[in-house]
DNA sequence: TATTTTGGGTGAACGCATTCACCGAATGAG
DNA sequence: CTCATTCGGTGAATGCGTTCACCCAAAATA
């Protein structure tokens, strides 16, 4: 709303020309093979003037996966089909992984491979998304009330992570997106509450 | 057998002292803190005879892991107590934990920070353990035969390391041992046979 | 308008993992 | 014993991420 200074729109511009740049060297020739003086140079700007915008070369890659909130709010989360509620927790997994398979198998074994906080992130929308859906679960008798809808949100997301660390780990060379599938029907079955 | 000469005493000797040296000195200052250079120094040894024995820094580490095996043969395996095989097998991982506490926080963030595939080797030791656990559990009808034990061994481990994975994001601060028993009991759970 | 302050921008310098061209003594062939 | 080869060992050089002391024009202040 306040306007803003030439200073101010400068900035922001050097940081988006930075960001796209790196974005599309590393997809054109993969994280490792791209030096952030290559980037730079590309963008016109100083190696200085990365760190200014960036914590490291690998906060690009946070950034870029901080958007994963967007996509489910809009993507997913107004798709879900399915009308029974551990049906539908599995489906939103089967969008995580799609997810993931999208964000590429190199940009995903950079995130797995740096500590970073961004997976547990409390009050992440993501994550607020399963819990809520957890929520309405309990109340209509569909998933257990024996353990807090953030217990359990927390604990399938460990599942979901250790999967996709595991597909890292191959490097991408299996579907991901049947074996979560597969996985998480029997993880969320253990919640499914039992008259 | 074969007589070694005294170039391959040599080698070995130099292989031990570094090993050792990096070992001690990691495990005074933490793995960032220390550099080739220092362990080299105090090793007695140049830095390129570091790199004609391990592959990287890391590899120190992926050395030391790999003790996992020789650790579960001796002191694990042969104190497991209870008789039922689902229980076992939650005891087993009880041990796992165990091992990667007393592993230390510092190496397992650097361990899970680097894709190795230390932790998918096929026909690793401690896989095989477990497998041979849910064979046995099948054989006396306590684990389900639908699924092969390989299949379950490796979607207990992708449990197992989605655990610890959270752990290191967490930076160690809750109790890994108390939460892979709480997690583990209902994930074996889901492979018990059922009349 | 004259001044101070601020913050985007700079690139040389630094630290450290990793590589490489090159020893020289132990080994083994003749 | 003699010569060629092998291989453990060397440390300077390389490459790259990250830092830092320093600019300077825009913005704020007077």
């Amino acid at each position: 709303m306040t306007k803003l200074t030439s200073r101010q729109l400068q900035a922001i511009q050097t940081k988006n020309k930075i960001y796209e740049t790196s974005l599309s060297l590393m997809e054109l020739h993969g994280y490792d093979q791209i030096t952030i003086e290559q980037i730079c140079r590309k963008a016109g700007v100083s190696v200085g003037s990365f760190y200014n915008y960036f914590k490291s070369k690998n906060d690009i890659l946070i950034e870029l996966y901080s958007r994963a909130d967007e996509y489910f709010e809009q993507e997913v989360m107004p798709h879900l089909t399915e009308t029974s509620m551990p049906e539908r927790i599995v489906e939103y997994f089967d969008s995580y992984a799609n997810f993931n398979v999208s964000t590429g198998i190199g940009t995903m074994k950079q995130l797995y491979n740096s500590n970073n906080s961004l997976f547990i992130h409390e009050g992440r929308l993501m994550q607020v998304f399963l819990t809520q859906m957890i929520s309405a679960g309990q109340a209509k008798r569909e998933i257990t009330a024996s353990q807090s809808p953030e217990y359990i949100t927390e604990f399938l997301f460990i599942v979901a992570r250790g999967l996709i660390y595991d597909w890292c780990l191959h490097n991408g060379e299996y579907n991901l997106r049947e074996r979560m599938h597969e996985m998480m029907l029997p993880i969320v079955g253990v919640f499914r509450e039992v008259e």
